[in-house]
DNA sequence: ATTGAATTGGATGTTGTTGTCCAATTGTCG
DNA sequence: CGACAATTGGACAACAACATCCAATTCAAT
């Protein structure tokens, strides 16, 4: 249900968000992450042109998150890549549902208004700093995701 | 974020909820929910595996709902035909993290879950009956969903 | 200025979804 | 039985999602 990019691109900045500051690599998130490299590369460029990340180019360049965890959504990260599209109109066309939409189509925007509001609610620092058995992206349960520079 | 597929199959499910017991052709299930025929087809088949209509060829046949609406939910239409699929284990394939989400993928898990149970909870009879401006497949407003027949 | 590190963009390949077409099959009806 | 109606299945085409590769660009550091 959803799209390997958003997977991607929330363990991209999940993994920014658990690391000191300064900038990371391509690369190095690749590598952390288990994504393709090479379509990291493409996924990153999204959230650069959505603003969720800022790029830098250059020796000692890399991906640094625009805002700090505690102001980043879930959400904001989702819409970047692969925005949730509610259902405003009507998919068959009907002239005369119009902004109304019929009852099945309400339920399926329903789950999509779900959907938004999870994420919206979500703070990428709520999920680094959440007591879980597991740390995101680390291997080793219950140990504070840290930097390996 | 809903594939084709499953906006066709609900379509064809609530055509076929909203028509009287008998069959139903392809051809006008396709014309009602205005889906390509030819797809279509391949859409029921999978309904038709998935046990949610039941199908009759020859002369005089179609496609029935094999439950009466009050007992088919949208859950079980979606399933057949592209099921949703819950996050069982760590996407990244981490040992550690074993049957344990983290909270990252906690987090998806959970509209994934919020989905199902929005679509569990809402059987096709709700679906019809419910008071609306618009009817769904239906292009007159208020109007009683019925056979053309 | 030169070198090396890093992103960027384009071209390309691969796979899955969506969609089409048609012959084969199975059934009803007269 | 014969004619017709309908689904079924397979092959195929178009397009988007996913993924790879590489040359060009930009920038820091020396």
């Amino acid at each position: 249900m959803f799209s390997q990019t958003v997977e991607y691109a929330l363990r991209a900045v999940a993994f920014l968000g658990g690391q000191a500051p300064e900038a990371r690599t391509t690369d190095q998130i690749a590598v952390a992450t288990r994504v393709p490299k090479a379509y990291l590369s493409k996924v990153l460029q999204g959230l650069s042109r959505g603003g969720v990340v800022h790029s830098q180019r250059g020796s000692g360049g890399g991906m640094t998150l625009v805002k700090k965890p505690e102001e980043l959504t879930i959400l904001e990260v989702v819409n970047a890549v692969d925005p949730i599209c509610r259902i405003q109109t009507c998919p068959l066309g009907l002239a005369s549902h119009g902004t109304r939409l019929c009852p099945l189509h309400k339920r399926m925007d329903k789950v999509l208004a779900q959907a938004e509001e999870t994420f919206r609610s979500t703070t990428l620092a709520e999920i680094l700093a959440e007591p879980s058995e597991s740390v995101p992206l680390c291997d080793f349960p219950g140990v504070v995701s840290r930097s390996v520079s």
